[in-house]
Parts: C-alpha cells; sequence; structure tokens
DNA sequence: CAGGAATACTCAGTGCGCTGACTAACTGCC
DNA sequence: GGCAGTTAGTCAGCGCACTGAGTATTCCTG
C-alpha cells in the first residue's frame, strides 16, 4: 500500500477549495454569471477600454480562456468589443450599461458570499489564509515565467 | 471606481492556485497523466477493487466529471472496469500492472513537486496553509450538504 | 522602405467540472 | 410477487483552462 494521503497534496486541496467556491458562488451570486466572468466586469469598471489580452492578464486568464469568456459576455450584452483604431490588432473591452448594473448588483452579493466562506476563520487566520495562498501562487507563477 | 481588489476574492485566489499548480504539475511531474488522475490511481492503490462512485467521492469528483476521467485512464490501459457480480449497477475498478507502475514512478516526482509547490513557505507556514485551506474547504462541503 | 521578428487574436483539440434528464438495477414494503 | 423509491452509471450541454498552429497587424532593423 504505496498510497498517499491526500489532504497533504496541495493540489488537490487547491481544486476542492475551488470547487466549494464554485458551488457558494452558484447559491450564493449567480447562476448565470461566473466567477471568473464577474472578474473581469470588475477589472473593466477600474479600467474601461482596456485590451483583452490585458483584461486576461489581470484576471489570471491565457488569450484563448478569455477570448471565450469575453464572447459570452459580448453574447450577453454585458460589454462591447471594439479594434483599437491605433493598433488594429487590438480589441479594446467595454461594459454595457447593462454590464455596470450587473457588476453593481454580483459585487453586494459577492461580498456576502465572501463572509460566509470565510467564516470558519478568524480575521487574523483570513489574513494569513490570503497570506499563505498569495505567496505561493505568485512564487509558482514566476516559476513559470522563467 | 466601484471596482473591488481581485487578491482579498478567495475565488480568485483559489483560481489562481490551482492553475499554479497545474503548471507545475505539467513541467514537472507528467504531461500525459493529470493530477486529478494520479488521485484516482492513488485511491485504487490504496483500495484495490473499489466501484466507481466511491472513488469519485475519496477524490471529490461528481459521477459524471469520474466517468470521464475513469474512461481516460481505461483507455491507456491503466484500470479495468468490471460489473460488480453482487450488485449489477456498479462498475469495479481495478489498476493495471501498468497502472500501478505509473503510480508508483508519478508518487516521487509528485513528492518533489511539492516540495518546490510549498518552498516559499516554512514548515510552520506549511502546516498552517494545509489546515486553514481544509477548514475553509470542508465548511463549504458542509454546507452544500444540507 | 523592405523583410523578419514580435504581438494580438482565433481556432482546433484535450481535459476537468458541474447540472439535468435518462436508463438500468436493486431494495423495501405491501 | 409487484410496484415505488433509491442508487449507479450514461449522455448532452455549458463553461473554464491549457497547448499548439495559423492569420493579421505592427514594430524593428538593416
Amino acid at each position: 500500500m504505496a498510497a498517499v494521503d491526500l489532504s497533504t497534496h496541495p493540489g488537490h486541496l487547491a481544486r476542492r477549495l475551488q470547487q466549494a467556491h464554485y458551488l457558494l458562488w452558484n447559491t450564493m451570486v449567480s447562476e448565470e454569471i461566473t466567477s471568473p466572468q464577474f472578474a473581469v466586469l470588475n477589472t473593466l469598471v477600474a479600467e474601461p477600454g482596456l485590451d483583452q489580452r490585458t483584461v486576461g492578464e489581470r484576471v489570471g486568464l491565457d488569450r484563448s480562456t478569455i477570448a471565450e469568456v469575453v464572447s459570452r459576455l459580448g453574447r450577453r450584452g454585458l460589454l462591447g468589443k471594439a479594434r483599437d483604431p491605433q493598433d488594429g490588432r487590438r480589441f479594446l473591452l467595454d461594459l454595457t450599461e447593462e454590464g455596470v448594473r450587473v457588476h453593481r448588483r454580483l459585487t453586494v452579493r459577492t461580498a456576502r458570499m465572501n463572509q460566509v466562506f470565510l467564516a470558519p476563520l478568524s480575521a487574523e487566520e483570513q489574513e494569513q489564509f490570503f497570506a499563505l495562498i498569495g505567496r505561493v501562487a505568485d512564487a509558482a507563477e514566476k516559476l513559470r515565467a522563467v
């Protein structure tokens, strides 16, 4: 029996965490808009008119994935795409009014969901939670960059 | 600018963590066998002859997803499926010799990868990392069970 | 200013992960 | 024994996420 205990596997833990979040999001925030889609909306509220690649970079999605997410949001009428007149390769993205409205509505629910999600941890532990995961993710992303 | 800082969003953090792990796995462990597939192999080393649903439960995959993962592993000749003679609804799963060999080989590499992945944290911090994520994931899964 | 390198994006292919609807098999109760 | 309810698995459909190949545009360098 050379098997390993999965609970000491960070990858397995990360997957469980993400799935748990996904389910909670579905019940507490929205069944229509997913968490990555919200991240895109959120980025465009902060920086309207950003190009597609940069949006992807902000939310941590590669060019293929961001293209699909953007196209879905476009189909739902939450954002618009336009060629950059300065650089014909780029697409510039902007929220529609509906997109802004949806973002505003979901922001409230997201905050509530995050509270529930992190409720098992004390305020101090929540700090550690963010810091530890952030450090591991940052380090791994840097390994990739090389 | 009603935008939120994504770095304080546990869902976004969880996704980044998982992607970072995915990339490292690809370069350090295997391009063929994925982390969930390894989890299935690992479960069957510990408990040979388990049925498909229970394997899914052990590794945290729903019945649809475990069916796909199992079918892929079957196509690669790493495990075999057989109807349970006691209960015609069930499929019992068993690793082939090749499956056992692959599991043994990947176990070593996985341990090495985990070390690299967690290297930014001290031993004490690694404990916290496991504990905090485990508690949040457990709590969220319990919410679901209700 | 022309040709090669870099950049933004698309498309095809693979894999994980979920829901909801369906089929087949078993279980329990009358 | 028969029928209702539960359970294991499949299938279709959606969405995220990556790689690798291909196209169009821009940038850089000789």
